[in-house]
RNA sequence: GGGAGAGUUCCCGAGUGGCCAAAGGGGACAGACUGUAAAUCUGCUGGCAACGCCUACGGUGGUUCGAAUCCACCCUCUCCCA
């Protein structure tokens, strides 16, 4: 098997253009990897490939399942080998292109084989008041419980879904593994400031392009604004600006700041990613200097 | 011109003599992360040679063993009457 180029990076840090440039250099495909271009119709406020730069460059990954649909990383991490796989096949360089960190370990190092999340379970142990789930879990699975906060509902339901579910504690369950494909993974580093100023102009961009009018129809076909689709950054705070006529203005401050708390854990993230190695974002010719790092793998 | 009220740490905002470097919230910063991950959760937030010291509650000066808290004057803002 070949070697995968990925680039990591927060929002905003010029990912997706390097991707391109590098899938053009080196006759590549991209793999999406992120959590919220999955879905249909989300394509402005997520930053999504434009169907220009679609048709110069094959992406995969995009556009996977229906917003009303819920997906995972173990999903991902099946789905985008095998487009991996098919990419090398043919003959062509596979670059892995976006910022969901945990969609990206599980696809690098492999996920944890515990049993898939069950809807219905899920809903009858959040219904129940969290210090009984916590004795639970402490009692069920005292590593996890060691490991978790009790405040983290969604774990603490999710390690007791798995109990429930295969009579294991999720601790006996193996987490990530070492890395399953060569790769040369690259994380675009750039000052802090500047990081945030492109996040200013990104959402000002998005709502010049028409974030609202996408948001608007995706609720009018029926989205409820509950489900995880709907959580996005870049849509979740404008949802009281089209149901509601809230102040807009409010509204895209709001999502600014999402958006530089979340580029800020992304980064948090990237610190422990394994085999990660930063690369300067604004440097002249990232993208030749990228090329030569890939071509000095052996 | 007269009267009433307010000025608190990055912001909002509690605190009306010691238990106050000052509740709470926000923001910033840092971190966690085993099929929801753009989600979820945590920590921290005056300075220092630091079990102590210094600087801080609009300003200056008082009262007191001791003041963000009481008094006087001054400055700024808000409201009411002229």
């Amino acid at each position: 098997m070949s070697r995968v180029i990925a680039v990591l990076g927060p929002t905003a840090s010029g990912k997706s253009a390097l991707a391109l440039q590098l899938a053009q250099a080196l006759d590549g495909e991209i793999v999406s990897c992120d959590a919220m271009q999955i879905y249909k119709g989300m394509d402005i406020g997520t930053a999504k490939a434009t169907p220009a730069e679609r048709a110069a460059v094959t992406h995969h990954m995009l556009d996977i399942v229906a917003p009303t649909d819920d997906y995972s990383a173990a999903r991902y991490a099946v789905d985008a080998l095998h487009c991996i796989e098919n990419i090398q096949r043919r003959g062509k360089v596979a670059i892995v292109c976006g910022g969901t960190g945990f969609y990206w370990r599980t696809l690098y190092c492999g996920g944890s084989d515990a049993p898939k999340g069950d809807e219905q379970l899920r809903a009858q142990l959040a219904a129940q008041p969290p210090e009984l789930l916590w004795q639970q879990l402490q009692q069920a699975d005292p590593v996890t419980a060691a490991r978790l906060n009790p405040n983290d509902l969604r774990r603490v339901v999710r390690a007791l879904e798995v109990y429930r579910l295969s009579g294991r504690p999720l601790s006996s369950f193996a987490a990530h593994g070492r890395p399953r494909f060569d790769a040369l993974v690259l994380g675009l580093s750039l000052p802090r400031e500047t990081l945030y100023r492109r996040i200013d102009a990104r959402v000002d961009a998005m709502l010049r392009d028409g974030l609202l009018n996408e948001i608007a129809r995706l609720l009018d076909g029926g989205l409820s604004p509950a489900c995880t689709a709907m959580q996005a950054i870049g849509y979740k705070e404008f949802v009281g600006v089209v149901q509601r006529g809230e102040p807009l203005q409010t509204a895209a401050d709001l999502c600014k700041q999402s958006t530089r708390r979340y580029a800020k854990r992304q980064l948090t993230w990237l610190g422990k990613e394994p085999d990660l190695q930063w690369v300067e974002a604004e440097s002249p010719d990232l993208c030749r200097q990228v090329q030569q790092r890939y071509s000095q793998m052996t």
